[in-house]
DNA sequence: TCCCATGCTTGACCTTTATCATACTGCAAA
DNA sequence: TTTGCAGTATGATAAAGGTCAAGCATGGGA
């Protein structure tokens, strides 16, 4: 439906990024920065346009530098679940590395700017920046285990601890960014919250109001104020008062 | 509560190992495979045994000769999800990647043989063979992609579909390795399978005795026996009729 | 400016699956 | 052999959350 990737192009400098230290956390001095600036080249992409879809040849890795990138998987029925959201400074395109074809889809949810690294440019500088091939096992490392966390939300919590769960994890994310960890506009609809959290829309919308009766947040919109971090947390946290769980 | 990796050595070639193909698929001639060979030790490991638990300095992969090992994360309310089952030829271990310490434990499901791979020398090796710095990330890629597939189980599949994913997942791995695909022993509890579906044991226990009423399956505990593959498909590609499914 | 589509909310109801209870099986230790 | 226990099975009940229905915002386009 959406063209992918061919608005306007804006060369980009690696080295006054801010978020150099997200994409490839503590692993690379000037030099090879610089490196890394010759083959990375930034767009502009519209809101709701792919960066690839499922079954397209992986010919690239992407750096969110703004707005947000949510990334879907599909079966045989038609169900499709959204497996991350992508915020300013992290890498999406992983799951096209098993066959060299992405086995996601990958959708901003607004307007965004994305730094594209293709595949080819960056495995010669693997050869030659020593430490960048760690650093991307390192990164790949971290999809997987953001994967995990997100599999032991899906099998193992209630609506609330989800919702609980996604909050905290937004704000931290938040924090990293150096953003207000406390107020923040989600970039993503009740829908694709619900989607994320393997629950229905009307149940998202209604833990909202929920927590926000409760004096835990404070919502309009997309617009979240957190109120009570600790109540959030300790909905997470509670073993329904020390009863262990069956499924457990 | 259980050792570590502490029986028996028994060294082993990866050159005349029937599985290198699901270790390190079509990427290494024989001269590398010697070269592998220098930096492999196998392992006899007990049943319940851990390779690692979580928390654990990542030294090493490990790859599954035979047996059978499942990987578990746990949150802070102490709850606890398997998130992969790892069959012979498989690589386990990518977890500590991101820290450099294991984000998951993965424990024997019975005695099992397993090769130890430590990173360091695995790393010099990516450096000296071409292409298994590749296959490395192909073989990361896959689980990304094996955790994808879960977390769309999870998040979408009510109770049939996703233990017909399973035993459909179980018999095409069992295909893979030439060995029967419609009659095979699991090496999983029905607890264990319950887990990893995000199900409670009864409803497991209550879909494999109602896929056996159904003609689908012939199940007699652990040992399992499909009599209509084709059903079993049916049974996840069933859109409702045609409807549309809601939280999609 | 109005209109329509999309997203969000809220209420009523129902289905799915978890939970609880109980019993059976088979292996392993005493 | 007996005993105990972990794993499995199955029925009854309940709760969580999905589904259906309806209404209200909101914002972009005519």
């Amino acid at each position: 439906m959406n063209k992918v990737l061919n608005i306007e192009k804006l060369k980009v400098s690696c080295k006054q990024c801010s978020l150099k230290e997200l994409c490839f956390p503590h692993g690379m001095d000037g030099d090879d920065i610089t490196k890394l600036d010759n083959v990375v080249d930034a767009h502009s992409v519209k809101k709701n346009d792919y960066l690839y879809r499922e079954g397209d040849v992986c010919r690239a890795l992407y750096a969110v530098r703004s707005g947000c990138v949510k990334t879907t998987v599909q079966n045989a029925a038609g169900d499709s679940q959204i497996v991350g959201f992508h915020l300013p400074g992290e890498l999406v395109g992983f799951d096209g590395f098993a066959t060299d074809v992405h086995a996601c889809s990958a959708q901003t949810l607004e307007t965004a700017s994305v730094c594209e690294l293709p595949l080819d440019n960056l495995e010669n500088l693997c050869a030659n920046i020593p430490g960048l091939q760690k650093q991307m096992r390192r990164i790949m490392g971290i999809e997987v285990n953001n994967d995990h966390e997100l599999l032991l939300l899906l099998g193992k919590m209630n609506a609330d601890e989800k919702l609980a769960t996604f909050l905290l994890n937004v704000s931290l994310r938040m924090k990293q960014r150096n953003w207000k960890e406390d107020e923040f506009n989600l970039s993503m609809s009740r829908q694709d919250i619900a989607n994320y959290l393997g629950l229905a829309v009307e149940t998202v919308s209604r833990l909202f109001a929920q927590f926000q009766d409760n004096g835990i947040i404070k919502v309009d919109k997309r617009h979240v104020e957190i109120i009570n971090m600790a109540a959030l947390r300790e909905i997470i946290s509670d073993c329904q008062g020390g009863t262990q769980q069956r499924n457990g």
